[in-house]
DNA sequence: ACCGGCTTCCGCGTTACCTCA
DNA sequence: GATGAGGTAACGCGGAAGCCG
């Protein structure tokens, strides 16, 4: 299971969420979690409707090749055999440049209107082994992109992006449920912080109307058989007794350290 | 050992498109 | 058919980390 084996979201009662980073000899830099200590609350995001697998029944190559074809543009070709980007970063960026200023002239709305750059909606094959691979890595390493790219038929740019948006949205969904686990919590406290004050009210209510022995345990109280006194031992070394008729004295004596 | 440039990857925020009620 | 909401593919940006000269 991809999200809930990795990403265990630490959830105190500060919200602390301290993301940390775990080396992986495959991808060093692909694994950086949300760790947990504790005291933890795990969720399980897995199961679920959402990670069901669409049942497959058919598989039109054709139709994926097409797609593929449409879709076989610039990014493709950014990337080698080894899945390194062939392009300098400068390059990328001015690429984006480039890319911005044709969409001001207008080339964005042309691509709008013809089916070459319409938004790619992953048929049921492509989402279950996406889904199947996220379930076992969260982060893909460039072997791992290349052979899903080309057993999925997408460009490795698109295998990519899905998995970060897919993490995305399995952050949402967790800090999601995590708010919900708190604000439960929170009413729990709230609930028990009442009757706690509640309680307190009715002690101090007692208190007030009771006589003093029976404010004291009743395994600190003696009766002397003798004089019919009862003998309570305080905490601080302070005895109370009080007569069995009435009447009751107070006395102190130093505890012995 | 330290530094700066380059590259790659990621998270995050946003946009644009699609689907569905 | 029009519309708004929700889902998601794709983009842009900045930061982190590794590599190399």
């Amino acid at each position: 299971m991809g999200f809930d084996e990795p990403s265990k979201t630490r959830l105190d009662l500060g919200l602390g969420i301290s993301s940390t980073s775990t080396a992986d000899a495959a991808h060093v830099n692909a694994h950086r979690f949300w760790k947990i200590s504790e005291p933890s609350l795990t969720l399980s995001l897995c199961g679920g409707t959402e990670n069901q697998i669409h049942a497959a029944k058919t598989v039109d190559f054709d139709d994926l090749n097409r797609v593929f074809e449409d879709r076989e543009t610039d990014d493709l070709f950014r990337q080698d055999s080894t899945g390194a980007s062939s392009l300098s970063n400068l390059s990328v960026k001015r690429e984006r440049e480039h890319r911005s200023s044709e969409d001001e002239v207008g080339v964005q709305r042309a691509y709008r209107g013809e089916d070459e750059r319409k938004k790619l909606r992953l048929n049921k094959i492509q989402s279950s082994r996406l889904e199947e691979s996220f379930k076992r890595h969260t982060t893909l390493n460039p072997k791992q992109k290349q052979e899903l790219a080309r057993e999925l038929k997408l460009r490795p740019r698109q295998v990519e992006v899905w998995f970060q948006n897919r993490r995305a949205r399995t952050k949402l969904k967790q800090t999601e449920l995590d708010c919900e686990l708190l604000r439960k919590c929170c009413d729990r406290l709230t609930d028990e912080n009442r009757r706690l004050h509640m309680e307190l009210k009715e002690l101090k209510a007692l208190k007030s109307a009771q006589p003093l022995y029976m404010q004291l345990p009743a395994a600190t109280l003696t009766m002397c058989p003798s004089c019919e006194r009862i003998h309570g031992h305080g905490r601080g070394g302070g005895v109370a007794e009080t007569s069995a008729k009435g009447s009751f004295t107070i006395s102190f004596k130093p505890a012995l350290v």
